[in-house]
DNA sequence: TTGTTTGTCGAAAACGTTTTCGTGTTGAAA
DNA sequence: TTTCAACACGAAAACGTTTTCGACAAACAA
């Protein structure tokens, strides 16, 4: 087992020192042609590679970019870490991946954990518990010690930042409005409580859709889902008792449990009912029928995220009070849960 | 803005010297109570927090695991990771990810920056690249440095360290058997191109089984897939021409195409043909009908890895040469795509 | 000879810790 | 008064880099 070798180790062989080591190694004209060649010949036989932690420590740049998320078994949120990888890749950075499990003590303690030193900023999206709580301090700290940090999908208006989103209340907005230029009346919303920032503004936008078209609101076609457990429960009274002739879900699981429901009941899909899902994941794609979904493309958040990130990181110091909120655009993709619409 | 106060800021504002602020923190014997009040109390007042980096220089540990996979975007490799997190979480180790993106070069350079000192030792499936070419020289390389590596999945034969797998071929060949066990003669097979270690594997579970029970194998029924984007057109022709009565598939991508096949073929599942999968994710779930699969307990597999891991990096020194593979259990996981197995 | 430039190199500081060892002061024992 | 232990603290090294600055010699001009 040979070791690491070291600028030390190289030096103390060819009885140079140090300084002279590192400055032929990074080919400084200091350094006359001769000792030059040795010590890179030298160097390149014992694979000579400078450690990273201490040029981290020296530079006080780690080229790091720590990600805080929810959950990782999750198609949207793997698509934003496969987004932000790729460009952080590119630029010469490294990703570490953090899980909050929806727990807010989670979020805020892997958050003081990286802010030591461990990387350059962070890029992030809210864990549940952290949006019910309204609770930022951990964020603003960090921002505060002139950490920068990107929020997507799950953000809030407490904390001033770069953020990536989506236009949630209007990408719902289109979705119902095209449900309603297609005939449908009875439209039914399966969505999530209301702390959950994406679910409520997705929420708003059926509203608003429905308000436009004069459209009273009916409560009992709304299904607010609390536990993922359950919901195939709530979501059968829907369709059974208030019959709903058509759905739309604030996200993936929902449309394909209110389909699986639906064939339950012996439903035709979309004859007697159509679904519009949100979020276009592996789910939509494979499940029979396809579901006609909002597409929310993770993997141009991620890209973007970490363009921000990087951008800001790396612009000539603190160009502060000056920060972005990037819409990435969305599009209804048109599948087998609705029939063909105008 | 205030930065992070350190040791050194601490010292001269109390007017003491940096060890005895250091001893104070970690409450030494040698500093008498009052000072070692002292310093607390101005340390929490300003919130200190020791820098990780200098830590990780000073220890020669930094207290991180390194992941590399091929993919993200990926229901398994997600939820491994997610296994290997949580572990890692508990034990006071964060996670730095790389994906290869089933490059053979991507996983070499990642691999070597990651050597450099970030991590304390490595978790990887190998990419398709890296199976192909059976180049394992960086691999070898790391672990010659005295860095601990534990691969899961996709592993090697050719390079010695602890290993995390499933039985694939005994799976496949129960999987295979349970079919056969119900009747079924004509079973198709759709794997992946030879070189993908899990895919061979679980091909050779399939022919052992046909092979104990008598039956011929037919290479008609045999479908190697290699690049996804047109599988469809495969698998439609060994359900059209040659009339399988089931189907096994090495994977839930290829089963869940072959569902959909069938059905376009007006074919009903299971009552015209039946499905059996690999590894238990979200399309096995959610497709129509849901299918019959062989589980594939990726938390698990994440969570050895990570034990196995930090148990040899916290181990007294090196107690080389031990090597241990564990083999994770998997069972059939019974539902729609195939009749009620016996 | 003296002074100046040029070419090579090394010493040391810095990043932020921890830890070993040495040192000065105090109090008590002899 | 002398000696010695106990106590409280600081200096410095170490981890592995990079970089600034100073030093020394040779070569050259005056």
């Amino acid at each position: 087992m040979k070791r690491k070798v070291t600028l030390k180790q190289i030096a103390k062989e060819l009885d140079v020192s140090i300084s002279t080591v590192s400055k032929s190694l990074r080919d400084s004209p200091e350094i006359s042609e001769d000792t030059r060649q040795k010590v890179q010949a030298f160097a390149k036989l014992y694979n000579y590679k400078p450690n990273l932690i201490a040029l981290s420590l020296k530079n006080k740049k780690t080229k790091t970019i720590g990600i805080i998320i929810p959950e990782i078994v999750h198609h949207f949120f793997a698509t934003v870490i496969s987004g932000i990888e790729h460009i952080a890749n590119e630029k010469g950075y490294n990703v570490i991946v953090c899980l909050s499990d929806e727990s807010f003590d989670k979020e805020v303690i892997n958050m003081e954990m990286l802010a030591n030193g461990s990387i350059d900023g962070f890029i992030m999206s809210l864990s549940k518990e952290t949006q019910q709580k309204k609770d930022f301090h951990h964020i603003s700290e960090v921002i505060n010690q002139g950490m920068p940090v990107v929020m997507f999908d799950r953000v809030t208006n407490d904390i001033l930042c770069d953020k990536v989103i989506i236009d949630d209340s209007l990408a719902a907005y289109e979705a119902v409005q095209s449900l309603l230029n297609n005939g449908f009346k009875k439209i039914g919303l399966i969505t999530t409580v209301d702390y959950v920032s994406v679910g409520k503004l997705r929420t708003e936008g059926y509203f608003k859709a429905l308000r436009d078209n004069g459209i009273a609101i009916d409560e009992n076609l709304i299904v607010k889902i609390e536990d993922i457990e359950n919901c195939a429960a709530q979501i059968e009274k829907l369709i059974a008792t208030h019959k709903v002739d058509s759905i739309f879900a604030v996200n993936e699981l929902f449309a394909v449990t209110a389909i699986k429901t639906a064939k339950k009941l012996s439903l035709k899909i979309p004859e007697d009912i159509a679904v519009i899902g949100f979020t276009d994941g592996i789910i939509s794609t494979y499940s029979s029928p396809s579901i006609t979904t909002v597409s929310q493309n993770g993997i141009k958040m991620g890209n973007k995220a970490a363009h921000m990130l990087i951008e800001r990181l790396e612009s000539e110091e603190e160009e502060e009070e000056h920060y972005k909120t990037e819409v990435i655009e969305t599009h209804l993709v048109l599948r087998e849960s609705t029939p063909i619409l105008k």
